[in-house]
DNA sequence: TTGACAACATACCCGGTAGTATGTTCATCA
DNA sequence: TGATGAACATACTACCGGGTATGTTGTCAA
């Protein structure tokens, strides 16, 4: 049940033409990103990426789904996890926060494939893929949601509607896709300290005011 | 000094076109975007376009400056008023929100443009005019840098940088701009519930969680 | 009244891009 | 060893969209 070497050949070419596409997407947007953009930043044409993947929508939905599945093989870990909700939303959170800054280019293009949905997607088969992608993430969401429940019932998380605060956490943790960018001679440890930023922000966003001691 | 007729019919039909952009902007993004979906949207056709705006990057950096005039105009009252910072931060904050709320197809068109900003714009002059655009946004975000160290001398808010601070403030504040949209029925109340949760959050964020009850 | 100009519409050009059709090369396996 | 197919490259088409060049119409001022 193992794969041959030429599987293993054509799985690695076909994991670098998404890592390539994932960038040009970041960098570029959708529209504006071209197969022969993709192809050049490989140093290869058209021919290569069409031989892996149907269409340009195929080739992003890829990008999309992979992102996506690094970021449950992420978090996973940690949503089953015992224990105060609090305490298992900052393991979920950091991982996500991490997550986002180790695959941004992948991030990026999830969030591309989000603000593509719910402008409605251009023709119709297309649409049907990107629907199930969305709910693909709309599960991971979810993990969340249980979680931000778990906390409020505990007494600890503060909020009124579930779906907005949601959104307003999830656009906390996912902003270091858009401002992160590596320094030079960074650390894990620099990076970590970004990330904890980031979750300690959302945290108290989540609290909320009430019982604030100044 | 005052205006002809003549004149400000022109000036109608200039702002019409970029009301008109600013939607299309937001539905399709910057790139998928043609100019003749515009003139579409306003029953005109392209010559009307190119007799008000040059080109399609002058025609988007107009979008883009009537969406930060119109921020500072909703935030300019505030952010001289005396008292304690937090209090200050709180109206400039929900004026903030309100603006994104209600004029939504601009700021989404000035994220875009700082999404073009951020990987660098195609061609040359072309990025000297977004550059005085992102610094003429720069200058509104400092307007909230200021009174976010005020609130730090004050020993309210507490956060570690900055600029980070700033940046999951600013998401926080714009989130509506992705994720809210019009109900039927909706009154201007509603509206500012979902506003109060959104500076509630972002508050939270900024006071850190040192000092909780809980 | 007329001519001059603003405010568009129409017609056209041309570069870029998604997608296709057709080579070409090289490894693998019978 | 030779044939087969995977993994590409090359060449081509059709179309779309930015930009331009050129009408057309209504308005106002002298």
């Amino acid at each position: 049940m193992t794969l041959g070497v030429k599987e293993h050949v054509a799985d690695n070419s076909r994991m670098d033409i998404l890592g390539a596409a994932a960038r040009c997407f970041m960098e570029r947007g959708y529209a504006a990103t071209s197969i022969d953009d993709v192809a050049r930043s490989l140093g290869a044409t058209k021919g290569r990426i069409y031989h892996h993947f149907p269409s340009k929508a195929d080739l992003f939905a890829a990008v999309f789904r992979a992102g996506m599945d690094m970021n449950y093989a992420a978090v996973r870990p940690y949503c089953d996890l015992p224990g105060p909700a609090v305490k298992r939303w900052r393991m979920m959170a950091m991982a996500h926060v991490l997550q986002m800054i180790d695959t941004k280019a992948f991030q990026r293009a999830v969030w591309i494939g989000v603000e593509m949905h719910l402008r409605g997607a251009t023709t119709p088969q297309q649409r049907s893929v990107l629907n199930e992608l969305i709910e693909y993430r709309s599960n991971y969401s979810n993990q969340f949601r249980e979680v931000l429940l778990a906390g409020r019932d505990e007494g600890v998380f503060c909020f009124d509607d579930l779906s907005i605060t949601n959104q307003l956490m999830f656009m906390t943790l996912n902003s270091p896709i858009f401002w992160y960018t590596p320094r030079v001679g960074e650390t894990r440890a620099d990076i970590e300290i970004i990330a904890r930023q980031i979750v300690d922000y959302a945290e108290g966003g989540l609290r909320g005011t009430q019982g604030q001691s100044t």
